[in-house]
DNA sequence: AGTGAAACAAATTCTCT
DNA sequence: AGAGAATTTGTTTCACT
């Protein structure tokens, strides 16, 4: 359900900087959008019992955890029956280094997002856990040679 | 820096628990790793003072911002000058909607994500948006069906 | 819906082991 | 390094506007 009608500017500034410090007191966040605390915090709550808020999360560097290659990696399945897109798609929500995964429009079926700890590991990864998917028809790496922007940020303005 | 080797299990466990949930309070993860909170709260810091942790982000829910659309559009320049890539650069940083970017192999010099709550906002996005962009030489747009997988999640496990 | 204070819980520091 | 108590700070509720 799509009702972002009923938010109003103070809830939009709220979901703007708790995006980017949601560690941020309420003491805090109320001064930022001009309000007391138990207001700010009665509109945090309900932001988050309404399911805008999802969840809060630490926002990990992936290079101090040794994964410096990131790796955008198109597939194209074999057939595409249902039980063989399910059986796709439960695998890759079981891998932890495949991070994001998109159906996709175009020549191929899938976009999948990996980390790697280096080019060894990726093809150790390509071999080993992609090549047992017996799903997989072919495969196209896009390998990223730099983060530009990875901004965690939804955008939150007003719908016009 | 890569220097994970300074890492034990324990810290291992902090960062999946924060990742998991940022908002967990430090007595439940003091209990959660088996240790009490002074200790618990003292890795913490260090795993933030350090950089391990980089910052704290509330996850936002796109559908509920009346974000319906998402694209990966990959994107050609002109030339590869010094100054033309680092314009292109800039000028993605300060676009909201387009949240990710990579320099990448291949056929393409980058890609992007971008959030448009329709198509038509999609298509208003490329024309009044990227087409003032006078670097991008060609674009290909893939547009994503479903979602399959967006965890935020860093595989933190130890390089073996 | 908002304010300000009161009650409660969590974060942070300190001392000891 | 880690435990446990003491202190400080933040969260949550409540009575009032």
């Amino acid at each position: 359900m799509t009702n972002q009608e009923s938010l109003d500017e103070t809830d939009i500034k709220i979901l703007k900087l708790l995006q980017q410090n949601s560690h941020m007191t309420v003491k805090e966040l109320a001064a930022r959008v001009h309000l007391s605390t138990s207001p700010t915090f009665e509109r945090q709550k309900r932001l988050e019992r309404e399911g805008y808020i999802k969840r809060y999360t630490a926002v990990v560097d992936h290079h101090k955890m040794g994964h410096n290659v990131i790796v955008l990696c198109n597939i194209r399945l074999k057939q595409h029956t249902h039980d063989l897109i399910q059986q796709f798609m439960d695998t890759v929500q079981s891998i932890d280094r495949i991070t994001e995964c998109y159906n996709t429009t175009g020549d191929y079926d899938f976009q999948i997002k990996v980390y790697a700890h280096d080019m060894k590991d990726y093809q150790d990864f390509m071999l080993n856990t992609l090549g047992n998917i017996d799903c997989i028809g072919s495969l196209h790496s896009i390998i990223v040679i730099g983060e530009i922007k990875d901004s965690h940020y939804i955008p939150v303005s007003k719908k016009r």
